[in-house]
DNA sequence: ACTGGCAAAATTGTCCGACAATATTGCTGT
DNA sequence: ACAGCAATATTGTCGGACAATTTTGCCAGT
């Protein structure tokens, strides 16, 4: 094994940041200050910057003038507006998956990126059905087979808005979002395209109703309130 | 006039090279040496590199490891599948456009946008129509009020398949086209929904065949020709 | 105690120079 | 025309430097 390969260090920045994010390590709003992450990621300022610039286009992060980096919190208004795209890139993977079905190789890695969705025993912890959740869309984008729709799935932030409204996620809620992911499945695995469409979009817009119903204070304050 | 504000240098390098490509300045596939772009914009490696990294996940260059940036070349594939997305985003951009007409000041806006469509004579050049079709297909994003998809929209990379194929572009298709607009248009400003979603489509649809009814050579070359 | 205000400390924006690893070019002899 | 190799160009990463700006901590005054 070598020593790297002379740059891969800095994906290795931008990789490390995005766990961290995903995994709650970071919280939203919290400030990312450079000589903090330098000494901890032993990464120079260069490299630290540039992952920064990386994650702030992946929309994970946000960079104020003169204060740097800080994790992204969501407003109301653009969860909102992101569920809105969603449910169209989530239609449209699940019909495309639906058609792909029928090839071999993808069903069979399809079957297994979502295996756990038969499971219908209540989930562990909140955190292992936020995971899942995030395999199970991910698997559906990948049965796309369109790439570009699955790096557009990365920009959906669905990990922040998770994040943000964690707390507030009920064993009732988990459950209806897994039989509806069953569901989707169900409908992909048969090669039903339209089933998959309005299975997604019924699973999305439950989603956007419980987020819309979340109180004020889990979202970034709206700016110009006149 | 003041100096800069401390930190404003960054966007416009960012700024500079994004319209550069745009323009056709540089051509899809071009190397893009720093040391040559650094005395160019008098910028330090810095910042330049800061800014590869941004338009790298605008998808506008690619960085090859060693090798550095390059102006992005879609494969055939890549391309497609990108029309695949965008015939969704667009018709749903088109159909909340079409919802927001009623409010006067986004109807004046867009209006005034877009007035240029209602002009049947043919255009000047395949550069201003270039031009004019971003501009129409911004006013539209600009209109369904939706910012996220705004965003979504730089990332679908118009300008670069445009100038892979501008040279093919016929009078005939640049007058389908603007037609289409026209037709798009008319639909969003009477607020009828069904029918902005269908011309976006079928305007995507059509530019999506020609596109695809190009040579290989104006692509990239796929990779895994197995 | 509380508050406004100011100086000190922390942090970011930007530049520069350095050096190893890798890629590209150009020469040499055949 | 060409394989091989040396010279050169270019990228990846680091560390330091310094001005502009923000944040923090302290102090006087009411």
């Amino acid at each position: 094994m070598q020593k790297t390969t002379h740059g891969a260090k800095g994906e290795s920045v931008v990789q490390a940041l995005r766990t961290a994010i995903h995994g709650g390590r970071y919280v939203p709003g919290q400030r990312l200050v450079e000589a903090d992450l330098t000494s901890e990621l032993g990464v120079s300022r260069s490299l630290l910057r540039e992952a920064f610039r990386i994650l702030s286009a992946e929309g994970l992060i946000e960079t104020v003038p003169n204060r740097g980096a800080l994790v992204k919190r969501l407003s109301r208004r653009e969860a909102m507006e992101l569920f809105e795209i969603r449910m169209e890139l989530e239609a449209l993977s699940a019909r495309l998956a639906a058609k792909n079905a029928a090839s071999e190789p993808i069903r069979a890695r399809f079957e297994e990126e979502i295996c756990e969705v038969w499971d219908e025993s209540p989930r562990i912890s909140t955190a292992a059905y936020l995971a899942e959740n995030e395999r199970f869309h991910g698997a559906v984008f990948s049965a796309s087979g369109n790439g570009q729709l699955k790096v557009l799935n990365g920009q959906m932030r669905l990990s922040l808005i998770m994040a943000q409204i964690a707390n507030s996620l009920t064993a009732s809620e988990i459950g209806k979002s897994i039989n509806e992911h069953r569901a989707i499945a169900m409908a992909i695995l048969q090669g039903d395209e339209a089933a998959a469409d309005a299975g997604s979009r019924a699973h999305l817009a439950r989603a956007r109703d419980f987020v819309a119903s979340m109180p004020d204070n889990v979202f970034r304050a709206d700016p110009k309130p006149t």
